[in-house]
DNA sequence: CGTCGAAATGTTACCGGTAGCAAGGATAAT
DNA sequence: ATTATCCTTGCTACCGGTAACATTTCGACG
């Protein structure tokens, strides 16, 4: 009935339950590991008594004792709230379902100390393991020093950054070069790409990729190129640019679904129609893109999946089994929805 | 030089560094923890050997020191990826400034033994507080168990829920009613409403604030209602509902931004011109709101300024200052975009 | 020049668990 | 019945810090 005083039952502690249950600590903490060799009697005992007393024990001390925190750590800068907020959640899952608590640790990609930030934060904190989002993931030197620390980390990127011990790779070059192809097959040939700032490797991989797609097909291109922020402003600046051209493009990718909602609103305010007159395309499938009208083609991650695998790599790390797969790419698909048409019917000839 | 080898360098303790130093532990404690009663030379000469062993102390063992693990937590549901993105990330700031690190634990709304859920995660976890966001925020049971347990935490919600210590409230009634005037003003009467899921909170300030607004008016109101779950397609089925009726509404009131960007696309497929035939209203202020065509007139709650409130407070409470306001309400504010006009011109009598 | 007090530093007992090793008890083999 | 063996359980030394209390060292003052 002590269990009662609920005040208290905070600071129960493994001694108390030992003494209620009248064994030693020793056996309290054999039947807290689930240990084998404690009697069936004595284990209920000190169940009920653990029960009985609402104890559990400190992970600090429990992290002390045995080096390990049960802590991992994400990594993120936060231009991309969609993005982390699907990721964590996964990556929130699969540490519930192994007994890890989660802890955020929000970085700026443009900060000179970055690395060195992280490096504190890991050493301090003493987390297991860390996961790193993009586009922080593409800092070479945070690895580099994790790795030297002898910390695990997992990277997700859109390219491989060697330092990672392991890493998911998402296939962002191909898809763009998929989404270009589509692009072509729909009949378009004055394309314009609205391109990511190219400090992201993410924004060079997505323009590398579509621009090979259209170069290596042969067809005769005429290619307009701007380059955005990813913000929606940037995407509303270069939309109107492309729209006031003497010969528009029939069709314009933007390298994201906010820069795509940009050219969608700025189309739409000039009085163009849609897809008739203009298809446009972006990458991310947001909740945005499906939110406009209309809805946006662009290309899909499988965001959710790739944090609960990176996940459950990293505590495969963590618990001494190298992981299986170093590098794993992950393949993108093309989301074909209302915004991209055929050329044809209603096409703008100027 | 021993710092070179960085391998090591997660491992060094305390104790290197005092006998490194020539000193015994409890000066390089004094030294950490900046005491006074530590001499100029030695400090500094103990300074330099931490520098140049890479030396930062355990988190984990200081905790179980002190008794205070310098970790917070966030409690959120996630039905809305941009409320948590913008509270997480000012939350994350004021830790950083105090030293804290945040940890995040991820419930869901509907689950039967959330309250158990925290309690347990609270007491295995050891943080020294925690900041509940809403709608989980709603729930009694939440605080009754943390305050039981002499944990402090603060509540952000819609509404007063007294177990909490501490609490944010943001005066969703009285913006939403501040919006039902706009409209009114604009020279609405046909009026409809898209409610959310009645099991939250928010969702019933924000009906109660805007059909309060209406009928205190004394206008002769025609008001329509829709029950919709706060996700896009109930939007959808809602606004098509809505829009196929003989009288149809000249404004439509979405008590979220999804369900009013809902309203704008099945409004913009049924080839009705926004705002001139139809005013929509959201609420939230999300990207989302910006990025549509026409952009809506919604309700900004300042996200990142009661983040950083909520998290300084409890701070403070974990300081043993107490806070010194226990109920802070949090005024809203109506942004006017392009959705809503004055009822008039090109006026849809049906 | 001796004494006293403040400042600086050291010694050591925790914090709340884990886990190695030893010891006690019960059951099985001879 | 006796001893060997295995199964249970207890004792205790850590893990890496903090902080109370003791001790030493000086400078200042009478």
């Amino acid at each position: 009935m002590i269990g009662k005083d609920p005040a208290a039952s905070l600071s129960v502690t493994i001694d108390d339950v030992a003494r209620a249950a009248g064994v030693s600590i020793r056996t309290v903490s054999r039947v807290l590991n689930d240990s084998p060799k404690v009697g069936g009697a004595t284990r209920e005992a000190v169940q009920a008594i653990i029960r009985e007393l609402g104890y559990s024990p400190s992970a600090r001390a429990r992290a002390l004792a045995t080096g390990r925190s049960n802590l991992i750590a994400v990594v993120q800068d936060d231009p991309n709230a969609h993005v982390i907020g699907v990721m964590q959640r996964g990556i929130a899952n699969v540490c519930a379902r192994h007994g890890f608590e989660l802890v955020v640790h929000p970085v700026r990609f443009s900060d000179p100390d970055v690395a060195q930030n992280v490096e504190r934060f890991a050493r301090r904190s003493r987390v297991d393991g860390l996961i790193v989002l993009p586009p922080a993931s593409e800092i070479d030197a945070i690895p580099q020093r994790l790795t030297a620390m002898g910390v695990p980390s997992i990277g997700i990127a859109s390219i491989d950054v060697t330092a990672y011990p392991c890493m998911l790779i998402s296939d962002e070059r191909s898809a763009a070069a998929e989404l270009g192809r589509h692009l072509l097959q729909l009949g378009h040939r004055r394309i314009a790409i609205i391109e990511g700032p190219p400090r992201f490797q993410s924004a060079q991989q997505r323009k590398a990729g579509f621009l090979e797609a259209l170069a290596t097909s042969g067809a005769p291109v005429e290619l307009e190129r701007r380059e955005g922020d990813y913000g929606f402003e940037s995407g509303m600046t270069a939309a109107a640019s492309l729209l006031g051209m003497k010969a528009r493009p029939t069709a314009i990718f933007a390298c994201n679904d906010i820069m795509a909602a940009a050219v969608v609103k700025a189309a739409r305010e000039a009085g163009l129609d849609m897809p008739s007159q203009l298809s446009v395309a972006g990458f991310d499938d947001s909740d945005l893109a499906s939110m406009i009208s209309p809805a946006l083609t662009t290309i899909r991650r499988p965001l959710s999946d790739m944090a609960e695998t990176a996940t459950e790599r990293l505590l495969a790390m963590i618990n001494d089994r190298p992981p299986e797969l170093r590098r794993q790419a992950v393949p993108l698909s093309v989301v074909r929805r209302q915004s991209t048409t055929a050329i044809g019917v209603g096409d703008a000839r100027t």
